[in-house]
DNA sequence: CGCCAGGACGCCC
DNA sequence: GGGCGTCATGGC
């Protein structure tokens, strides 16, 4: 990644971003595309700094509302760009599947998102569709004037309070992850530096939280790279093409091979 | 009308 | 410890 910075505005040099692949993709639900026939243009958010991107090549356009420090601070990490795509891209493409899915949608990146609202997110994701996770999650911030709301804030709502979210059962895991999060029975900075299946298992004492949600809290929200969310699909992807398990060198990054191989495997099914 | 959506829980054996 | 019905809501 270089960049360089004109006015206030910031233009990112890249060979491996692609806004819908990376921004649509079903890892963070509160970007939102500007109908454009010309060019790709998302606004959204990390926690609740906010911000207005366009694609420009494989890189990408950051507007004016922010600054040179802003990004070096805060969006480098979340749109991880130390991380070289390209040598993982070749590392994963030894194997043949993989090859392909990196082909299919090579612009995707993991996003380095903030760890309370990926555990809100994820716990909204379950037996739900994406559309429908993104209007709940509207709703949500809709209610604190477009921010997402602090663990204090939620922490105060219960299941009945939350019935305008129209999240249905699962309100009574949100109440369940704000009250635990609030009075520090869970507390996420610790539970990101834990080893890995202690951290698995202290998420999923949270109610709603179960195998896929507390995979995707630690490689969406945590960063763990190891993390390895399996839904339907990925289900479908290790029994059709990896019966004798999935490959050793590739799972310290498994998590982002799992993002190339969702978008793949539902692409062709 | 039934089926499904980036699942988890409670109960059963 | 695996199998199965159930859980809200909305789009198709």
């Amino acid at each position: 990644m270089d960049y360089k910075v004109k006015d206030n505005d910031i233009v990112v040099s890249e060979n491996d971003l692609d806004l819908d692949e990376t921004l649509d993709c079903g890892q963070a639900f509160r970007w939102k595309k500007i109908p454009s026939d010309y060019i790709c243009t998302y606004t959204g958010a990390f926690f609740n700094d906010r911000l207005t991107v366009s694609q420009i090549d494989k890189g990408m356009f950051i507007f004016h509302n922010t600054d040179e420090r802003f990004f070096l601070e805060k969006w480098v990490s979340y749109f991880d760009f130390d991380t070289d795509y390209s040598e993982l891209k070749r590392c994963f493409s030894e194997d043949e599947t993989l090859s392909k899915a990196c082909n299919y949608a090579g612009g995707i990146r993991l996003l380095r998102q903030d760890s309370w609202e990926s555990l809100i997110s994820f716990i909204i994701s379950q037996n739900n569709n994406i559309p429908r996770i993104k209007g709940i999650i509207d709703r949500l911030c809709e209610h604190y004037n477009g921010e997402f709301p602090s663990i204090e804030m939620l922490s105060k709502e219960n299941a009945d309070s939350l019935m305008y979210l129209r999240s249905g059962f699962r309100a009574k895991y949100l109440e369940d992850a704000a009250a635990k999060t609030a009075s520090k029975a869970i507390e996420l900075e610790k539970i990101a530096k834990m080893p890995i299946d202690d951290a698995r298992k202290a998420l999923k004492s949270i109610k709603g939280v179960g195998p896929k949600v507390a995979e995707c809290v630690l490689l969406f929200g945590m960063y763990r790279k190891e993390a390895f969310p399996i839904d339907v699909w990925i289900k479908r992807v290790l029994s059709q093409y990896y019966p004798n398990g999935f490959p050793e060198f590739v799972k310290q990054n498994a998590g982002i091979a799992q993002q190339y191989l969702f978008h793949y495997i539902r692409s062709i099914s």
